[in-house]
Formats: structure tokens, sequence, C-alpha cells
DNA sequence: CATATATCGTAGGGTATCAAACCATAATAA
DNA sequence: TTATTATGGTTTGATACCCTACGATATATG
């Protein structure tokens, strides 16, 4: 557990008397949940995302968007199903995404000359410009990140990160 | 940038000739996506509830069913507004949550006496076992993730994840 | 070749989630 | 006290997501 970790429970609320425990200030004790990995994991996913769509602007851009774009970018005439695979949705989630990057212009798809139920995925070049938008986005948002966690430990985090979805995903696969 | 971040890109894909670049075997590049924190933490999160509920068994279960028992043991008579910050959903996220966890008798609220719009949110006897019982299997899933991740990193792990929670929630705030 | 099985993309059903609108009550200002 | 504003909780609407089913095509097997 290392530093600043209070006994985060001890009795927390005594009698209460005002309704709701501890009152105004959000003194509340997360219990055990607070050296739960998956909490955390879920509240840093949260805020890290909603930081990044703050500074994007919002506007013509939704989850997976980004993901998208990246992956096809770096993956010219990728199919649907082999994106949806690296960017961990769900085929059927991408549907209305890769419609979307359709219709603004950013993605253009054709089908495979070898495989007719295959649609072969590309960055249009306004795609492209698009793409590089978003990137220097997040390079600004990573920036902060690595203020946060310390230039030293940034490796170290995304290093356990993708420890942590390779494994539990082998112990998944390995049902 | 700081430490291990491979080109993650050169030239991955080069006329594929098969439709979908690289075909069989999943080597897709993620592109810049690999080091971009969010989109691992998005990632180790999917796994990781995945990962929980498996071990749950899924019924009777759902998102934010641990971390609401969690909180609410931990603060006698919390009402809905405080649990939802508590556990970073919506309140009206909660409210279908709620009315589960009364119906299967897990929880007993109570009007405030002191505040007459508020409720008071309790465990029922049957709701601390209950809680009891999924303690026990995020124990064990916390036990696995040390595997993964190492005791030594673990305190850090979450350490980290905090302070991006704390910071950029701090930041956001700061609008 | 003919049939069975697997795969690509889409559509529909169901849940989790947030945001906004709302009602009731509280707290504050006039 | 009365009017204004803030707060607790539910409802409704929209979006993202998964899963299952489906049609079309591919691949494997007889």
């Amino acid at each position: 557990m290392s530093a600043n970790t209070p006994p985060a429970k001890s009795k927390a609320a005594k009698a209460d008397a005002k309704a709701g425990s501890s009152k105004r200030g959000g003194a509340v004790s997360l219990g055990s949940l607070r050296n739960f990995i998956g909490f955390q994991l879920r509240r840093a996913q949260d805020v890290s995302f909603e930081a990044f769509a703050r500074r994007v602007g919002s506007a013509d851009f939704g989850p997976g968007h980004f993901a998208a774009l990246s992956v096809i970018h770096a993956n010219p005439d990728i199919n649907q199903v082999r994106l949806s695979r690296a960017t961990g949705r769900d085929k059927s989630t991408l549907t209305p995404v890769i419609k979307n990057l359709l219709k603004r212009g950013f993605v253009q798809r054709h089908r495979s000359k070898t495989d007719s139920r295959a649609y072969c995925l590309n960055l249009t070049p306004k795609g492209e410009h698009h793409l590089q938008k978003l990137a220097m986005h997040a390079e600004a948002h990573d920036r902060r990140l690595d203020q946060i966690v310390g230039d030293i430990h940034k490796g170290l985090l995304i290093h356990l990160l993708e420890r942590i979805v390779t494994e539990l995903e082998h112990d998944l696969h390995r049902t």
C-alpha cells in the first residue's frame, strides 16, 4: 500500500444524527473499495476519458472514434472485425461508429477483392488530418498524465495495465 | 514519454494483398494507441470487470452492485446522492440499482428525520452477508492481480490510479 | 458437387450510463 | 414571511455497449 492510505474504515459513521453519515464536504469512506484495483481502474478510466473529451471539445467526437482512426491508420485495408478486436469493442458496436466516420468523410471503404463479405477500411486525407488533430490532443493529455504520475512511473503504469489486460484475457479465454 | 515504448508503428502493413492487412492471428498494430494511457485504462478496466463478474458468477450481480454495498456498509445512513458521488455514478444511475438491492432485501432505507427529501441507506443482515461473499470474490480477484502486477507494484498502481482520479477531477472541476 | 460450418457485417433486444427535466423539500435572501 | 435558489430522488431521453440472430459469402468435408 505504501504511502497515504488511512485505515479507510475504522468506524467512519458514529450514529450520524444528521442523516447521511458524514454530512457536508464528501468525507465518505470507500471501505474495502479503496484498495480494489478494479474500482480504481474504472474511476481512472472515466475521468481520463472525460478529460480527453473536454480537451478535444467533444464536437464530432465520440468513444471509439479516436481508437478506430488510429488503428485504421496503422493498418490500411483492415476489416471491421479485426478493427473491433484491436480496439476491444464488439463488431456490432463498431457498425454505427464506422457509419459515422464514413458520413463525415474520414473513412472510406470498399469490398475486399479476395473476400466479398469484408470491407477494406482506410482513412481519407481528411481522416488523416482529423486523426492528426486528435493525436495532438492525445499528446497534450498524455503530457498532463506524465505530470500526474511522473515520467518515471508512466512506462511502468502502461506496462502494468498491459499485463493486466493480457494476463486476465488469457485467464478468460482459458475458461 | 520516457521508458519502454517500442516503435509500435514502423510500416505495419505492406500492401497487404490479402484484404485486411495482416491476415490471420491478430497481428494488428495499435499505432499510437499503444502508449495512450486512456486506452490501456479502458482495456484493463473492461477485462478486470469481466474477470470479476466471471468469478462472482454473474447471477444477481451487476455493475455498481458491489460498490454500492461496500460504501453503504462503510457509511451507515448514507443518502443516495452521497453514495452516487462516492461510487462515481450519477444519482439517476443509482436509482434502479438501489431498487434492485431493496427488492432483494440487501438494503433497507428510511426517510431522514432531519431532511425529509433524503433516504438513509443501510445494509440488512442479509446484505452484510452478501457483501461479505462478494468481498471474498474481490479478494481472490485481487490476489490474482497481485500475481500479475506483483505485490511490489500493486500499491504503486493503486496510488497512481488514485492520483489520476483526484488530479484530473481537480482539473475538470476547475473548468 | 453438395452440404455443413465458419466468418463478415448489420439489425434488434436489453442494460448501463449520463444529462436534463421534474417534484418535493430545504436553505437562503428579500 | 415570501420569493429565490439549492438539494435529494425519480423519470425520461439519448448513447454506448454487449449478445444473439440473421443474410451473404467462404471454407471445409462428405
